[in-house]
DNA sequence: AGTCATGTTGACGA
DNA sequence: CTCGTCAACATGAC
């Protein structure tokens, strides 16, 4: 279901957990129960498309796949695959993937967009040096490079900065390569708001639409990552 | 009601 | 070793 800015939804409501103690976890896919169980939630961030759940002497991250989901306070009729118990409180998270990771993990902040250490120079270095041969269109979903970035965010940022997907980044003039990165950080961080107040997809120009301004919006599975791929023909270019 | 999907992982064989 | 393909995921919106 989410991509780095909903993640970011998600850490703002379980926010309120924060410094609380852990009576009781649970769920079918969750093997860190007891480890977990009377230990304080002392921080709650997110990176890519993981949540981060920190404890005293370790990190839970959750996954939500394509599926996940999770309930403040409430539950579904099918189980948790993950739960958080805190006295009167949980979280019941479902189809979920966890793992836990030691808690001085280090994430790579210079490629995250949504941290104050972000260094759109560093991805660009990455692009290049990494990728040069690939097309545009598929590195874009690479989370090594770029954390947090799906097919939403792709296809948008791709329209957004006039480059056509199937360009292989090095003969993307440089020029048009900074301009990709800068939307994708700032298309990043605008889409937090709209994900709030849920009209985050109804207001992208080219995801799942017929026609922008007049002129037919294409539409294709990208042969290698086979995502569905929308386009302007007349306005994303091919160097 | 059938289709399709904001995603990843692991199994398998070429 | 790497690459493509397939399936799975207590799903859910349209």
């Amino acid at each position: 279901m989410p991509e780095g800015p909903t993640l970011v939804v998600f850490k703002k409501k379980i926010d309120s957990f924060q410094g609380k103690i852990v009576t009781e976890s649970s769920g079918y896919n969750n093997p860190f129960a007891e480890e977990i169980t009377g230990k304080k939630l002392l921080e709650v961030d997110s990176y890519g498309k993981y949540l981060l759940l920190y404890f005293e002497d370790f990190l839970i991250t959750v996954h939500f796949g394509l599926f996940g989901r999770f309930l403040i306070n409430d539950t579904k009729k099918v189980n948790a695959s993950f739960a958080l118990f805190f006295d009167d409180e949980f979280i019941n998270f479902y189809v979920v993937r966890i793992k836990k990771l030691d808690k001085d993990h280090e994430f790579d902040q210079g490629l995250n967009v949504f941290s104050e250490q972000y260094q759109l120079d560093k991805t660009q270095r990455i692009l290049l040096e990494k990728y040069a041969d690939k097309k545009i269109g598929d590195v874009l979903l690479n989370q090594d490079a770029f954390p947090g970035l799906g097919n939403i965010i792709r296809n948008e940022v791709l329209f957004l900065s006039k480059i056509h997907p199937e360009n292989e980044v090095k003969n993307i003039p440089l020029a048009k390569i900074k301009d990709l990165l800068q939307l994708i950080k700032e298309f990043s961080k605008a889409s937090v708001e709209l994900i709030e107040q849920k009209i985050w997809k109804s207001s992208a120009s080219v995801y799942q639409k017929k026609e922008w301004n007049g002129l037919e919006i294409v539409e294709y599975v990208a042969p290698k990552i086979k995502r569905k791929t929308y386009l302007v023909e007349e306005i994303q270019k091919l160097f």
